[in-house]
DNA sequence: CTAGGGTTAG
């Protein structure tokens, strides 16, 4: 029996991944005089958009069919909306489909994916309208949609909490949905409140709320609720239900936590929780890991998991080169650019590459060879230098202790120079005892944070270095009168599973004594000495 | 064709 022409199709989209392939089908189907079924036209459109991410050729199969059918309107819209820079195609596809009464009347369906392109051109309210207007608005994946949408929106999130507030009946994807509404604006106090509400939990939900933590820096809160979710998950007191097991989404986010906060030991605990469930490593988790490595100090793994990385994207390389920067190994991180553009196939460096590339130079020393890549990466890769790559170059120079040079771009960038461009010369004015240029980059440092105890701890100990006595009081009675006092530098460690936390000059530790002393045979001073909290 | 969750950056 011959195959059907069905499966056929779908069996030569699923194994295509060029246009020709799928022009050598369309030829296929038009001999046999589906050049315009509707079924056919709508994998072909799907295919090309997901595929291929050729929009224009998506269209024009589009544009050929009679009277496509609402089906192929949404796949149409959909796959303009997934590309962000055609936005209004979606809506204006949208528009034309209303506006004339020969094209398909909307359903249900379509309206997520008409939402998912108003993000940017702020128009979820106009779609609101129009949801209302037809009758949709009481299914629950379209209210759903739209508290996605309006959360997305800037400014959008009171619109999003009041839909969610009307809702006739919330569920536990509408709850997350908000969820994560309020952590993408940071507000986690809310984002938490809300999770607490709940009385069903999924791991999604999980998801969004640990996610939400460690993209707003609360690392160690979001390391909790992984534990918390864990505990809940394997149920250690009862029987080990075993429900809303932590899944690649939620080890990916507990892994940035790990590697932020150094907590190598759970991150290994990770490692071997992700090997023990089966998942595949996919690029999200590998890069994770190494990241989380990287970040801990273990080069040789995070280098191991790099390596076994089968599809290694922009993100890996990324991961890597800054894993072995953020470590001083500058040669490690130059070789592996160097081979990501030689074998990374389609993968071009980016803006994140290159903060990489110079931060190795900045801690091997390599002056000239950071300049060298930052100019490479104007001229050769086309990226308008940030000012995250200024304040590198900044670093790169004044640590090598050229400040003529290091002024010059000061005064060649294009935007306003901020604190990591004055913090980072006068870091290198420290280092070179450039007292005078320390000066003027301190000042403007308290310039920049009147209020920041730091800064002006810093500005009073340069006036001291340079006797000026009356301006180390005036500085010193500022801040004194603000109430701005410097908050101590901290460091930890773990051991067994514990924090151990140290403050600069802090006695409180039952163990001071041992450990000054230990520390003072170890590095022969007791000025720099950490002390426990 | 069907609403929610993911990594890297001075």
């Amino acid at each position: 029996m011959k195959p059907n022409l069905n499966d056929q199709v779908l069996a030569t989209l699923s194994k295509s991944n060029h246009l020709n392939h799928l022009k050598q089908l369309q030829a296929h189907l038009i001999t046999l005089g589906h050049a315009h079924t509707h079924f056919y036209a709508f994998k072909l459109v799907r295919f090309c958009a997901i595929t291929l991410s050729n929009l224009s050729y998506a269209r024009l199969i589009f544009d050929h069919l009679y009277s496509p059918n609402i089906y192929l309107y949404t796949a149409m819209i959909t796959a303009y909306a997934s590309h962000p820079t055609t936005h209004p195609s979606a809506l204006e596809l949208f528009r034309h489909m209303l506006r004339f009464p020969t094209t398909p009347r909307p359903n249900h369906f379509i309206f997520p994916h008409v939402l998912k392109s108003c993000y940017e051109s702020r128009s979820t309210g106009l779609v609101h309208a129009q949801i209302t207007k037809s009758g949709f608005e009481q299914y629950p994946v379209v209210q759903t949609a739209l508290v996605d949408s309006y959360s997305r929106v800037l400014g959008g999130l009171r619109c999003a909490r009041k839909v969610f507030d009307e809702l006739s009946e919330r569920n536990v994807v509408s709850f997350t949905t908000m969820v994560s509404g309020y952590a993408r604006v940071g507000d986690v106090d809310n984002a938490l409140r809300l999770f607490n509400e709940m009385e069903e939990r999924d791991v999604p939900c999980w998801n969004a709320l640990i996610a939400g933590c460690t993209q707003n820096g609360l690392f160690n809160q979001g390391i909790e609720l992984f534990r918390r979710m864990v505990g809940v998950a394997f149920d250690r007191e009862g029987e080990g239900q075993c429900k809303n097991k932590p899944n690649q989404v939620t080890v990916v986010c507990a892994l940035s936590a790990c590697g932020h906060t150094g907590m190598l030991q759970l991150g290994r605990w990770i490692h071997g929780y992700i090997y023990k469930s089966g998942f595949v490593l996919d690029s999200f988790v590998s890069n994770a890991l190494v990241d989380m490595y990287g970040k801990c100090g273990c080069l040789g793994q995070a280098r191991k998991v790099f390596e076994i990385n089968p599809e290694k994207g922009l993100t890996s390389w990324n991961s890597m080169i800054n894993s072995l920067a953020l470590h001083g190994r500058s040669d490690g991180a130059i070789a592996i650019f160097e081979e990501m553009v030689e074998h990374g196939g389609s993968v071009r460096p980016d803006e994140v590459t290159f903060i990489g590339l110079l931060n190795a130079c900045t801690h091997g020393g390599l002056v000239d060879q950071g300049y060298y890549y930052f100019e490479m990466m104007i001229r050769e890769y086309g990226i308008e230098p940030q000012i995250e790559h200024y304040g590198c170059l900044i670093d790169l120079l004044g640590r090598a202790g050229r400040f003529d040079e290091a002024m010059e771009v000061v005064k060649g960038m294009s935007m306003e120079p901020d604190e990591v461009v004055w913090g980072s010369l006068l870091n290198g004015c420290k280092v070179h005892g450039r007292n005078d240029l320390a000066e003027f980059a301190a000042k403007k440092l308290v310039e920049f944070d009147p209020h920041n105890g730091g800064y002006g701890t810093m500005l009073a100990n340069i006036y001291g270095e340079l006797g000026k006595w009356d301006e180390v009081r005036n500085v010193w009675r500022t801040l004194k009168q603000q109430k701005s006092y410097k908050i101590p530098g901290c460091s930890w460690i773990e051991v067994d599973d514990q924090v151990h936390q140290f403050y600069s000059l802090d006695k409180s530790n039952p163990k001071t004594e041992e450990i000054y002393n230990i520390l003072e045979s170890l590095v022969g001073s007791r000025n720099e000495v950490m002390v426990e909290f």
